[in-house]
RNA sequence: GGAGGGGUGGGUGAGUGGUUUAAACCACCAGACUGUAAAUCUGGCGCUCGAAAGGGCUUCGCAGGUUCGAAUCCUGCCCCCUCCA
């Protein structure tokens, strides 16, 4: 099979930065067997956000000119923790665990990659026969100055910063799942080439076919600044409802949304190139194009009629200063010199506050503060002080309110509560 | 086993007895501006009492101590790093 110019261009120009080795690899496409896609994931993070999606939809494509992915569920790696990240020893997961988070990493992965050209395998099926003697001769293979070549490993080791001897563990694990499956390409980010070859290297010395490495962008986070991440909190997870998705996606940077379009669109480069040259020229507008790629993005999580929705709820509450259609109700019951506030919103619960001499007028900012809008009345207070408090479209500045049935308040530009008397039953 | 260095707010990191709730930067929040939840500018960013002015409490690995006063000095403990062996 024969892959025509247009198709093998996009394989291997769009979201990628590397391929190693290339020429091999296009070989190997263009032979036509099927072949075993490896991607791994650690179960102890189990949340997939739109910088793994580059990768999947990766995996996605390659899927459709009929090859096969093979998932790894890295309940062993999970235990040792990525040596890019911090922390260097983790708490052990049971199984329970781990299958509950491989559940909720699965339902989401395959909301991009196609389930059924998708095979799932436990690290444990092989590495739960291991002994110390397989072990041993896994780490032979390898010196100490090979893994030091590692950036993240010189880096730490440059700034005094601890390295376990566990972390020299995590790449050989993960090579030698490339052994296990006998994967012929294996797929990761930037900050995975090392690991990647490491496999590719174990592979062949133990008589297989190394692998091909295929390194893809590191996507930036809406932060503009880091690469995206859950613990930074610059992340858009494929899991947020297609409201946050689509705003999240609008708060990226206008310089940074064309990366967004290279590596998470169907937006060929040509076209990018295009939206580059007018936006230099003050030709295109930055917003349209943005929305086009907060649509386009959610559509692929979304049905169209949620996308539409999530634009145009955008447009009233941000563009307009509108208020939302739905708006979460706070229920408020009046007793003598107290009154309780009960958001719909559980995580809350229900709190007293103090009412004046006229039972109906309680302090806005403790109202603020109870009604979930405000992490303490200290910061309610500042909210007030700095203008931020709407009530019923209309800047409120004064410390006091009068409860009444039906009146939107508003903090910031994303946070509403509708008050609701509950001694009234409708 | 020996010698030395170090643990500061969500992150990086300054501060070695007193206007220190702790510089600066990042992140975050708000306002202004804007065709954007972009950029830019301004302000804010422990908890609590108070309408406010102002007050109380809490915070620099942990626990004690010295002192009118401690992130800063002393003692013990825990943890990390480097070098030597």
């Amino acid at each position: 099979m024969k892959l025509n110019d247009v198709v093998l261009q996009n394989v291997l120009r769009k979201g990628v930065v590397e391929i190693i080795v290339e020429e091999e690899f296009v070989n190997l496409l263009q032979e036509g067997q099927p072949l075993r896609l490896k991607m791994g994931f650690d179960p102890s993070r189990p949340d997939i956000h739109l910088g793994h999606v580059i990768g999947l939809r990766k995996l996605r494509q390659l899927q459709e000119l009929g090859h096969k992915v093979v998932l790894i569920v890295g309940d062993w790696t999970a235990q040792i923790g990525d040596p890019s990240g911090e922390s260097a020893t983790r708490p052990m997961l049971t199984h329970e665990q781990v299958m509950a988070n491989a559940q909720s990493y699965l339902d989401q992965f395959f909301r991009v990659v196609d389930k059924d050209r998708t095979e799932t395998v436990l690290q444990s099926e092989w590495f739960g026969k291991f002994t110390l003697a397989t072990v041993l001769d896994l780490t032979r293979r390898f010196t100490l100055a090979q893994f030091l070549e590692r950036d993240d490993f010189a880096r730490r080791y440059k700034a005094n910063r601890p390295i376990a001897i566990t972390e020299f563990l995590y790449p050989l694990l993960q090579a030698y799942d490339s052994v296990a499956i006998k994967s012929d390409v294996e797929f990761g980010g930037t900050d995975q080439k090392f690991n990647l070859l490491v496999g590719r290297q174990l592979q062949s010395m133990m008589g297989q076919k190394p692998q091909q490495c295929f390194i893809m962008p590191l996507l930036v986070g809406t932060d503009g600044v880091q690469k995206m991440s859950k613990s930074l909190d610059n992340y858009i997870g494929v899991d947020e409802p297609p409201q946050e998705m689509f705003g999240k996606l609008m708060s990226v940077s206008d310089t940074l949304m064309l990366d967004y379009f290279d590596y998470l669109t169907d937006v060929t480069a040509e076209e990018v190139e295009e939206m580059r040259r007018a936006l230099d020229a003050d030709s295109a507008n930055p917003m349209d194009l943005k929305k086009k790629l907060a649509a386009d993005i959610t559509r692929q999580f979304y049905p169209q009629q949620d996308v539409l929705e999530a634009r145009a709820h955008f447009e009233r509450t941000v563009q307009r200063r509108q208020l939302p259609e739905d708006i979460p109700q706070v229920g408020f019951k009046i007793s003598p010199s107290t009154v309780s506030i009960s958001p719909d919103d559980a995580d809350v619960g229900t709190r007293q506050i103090n009412s004046s001499e006229q039972r109906d007028r309680v302090s806005i900012a403790d109202l603020i503060w109870a009604s979930g809008l405000a992490k303490s009345k200290g910061e309610a207070k500042r909210l007030l002080a700095q203008s931020a408090v709407e009530v019923d479209q209309v800047r409120h500045c004064e410390p006091w309110i009068q409860l009444r049935d039906g009146v939107v308040i508003r903090v910031g530009r994303r946070r509403f509560a509708r008050l609701a008397n509950l001694d009234q039953s409708p």
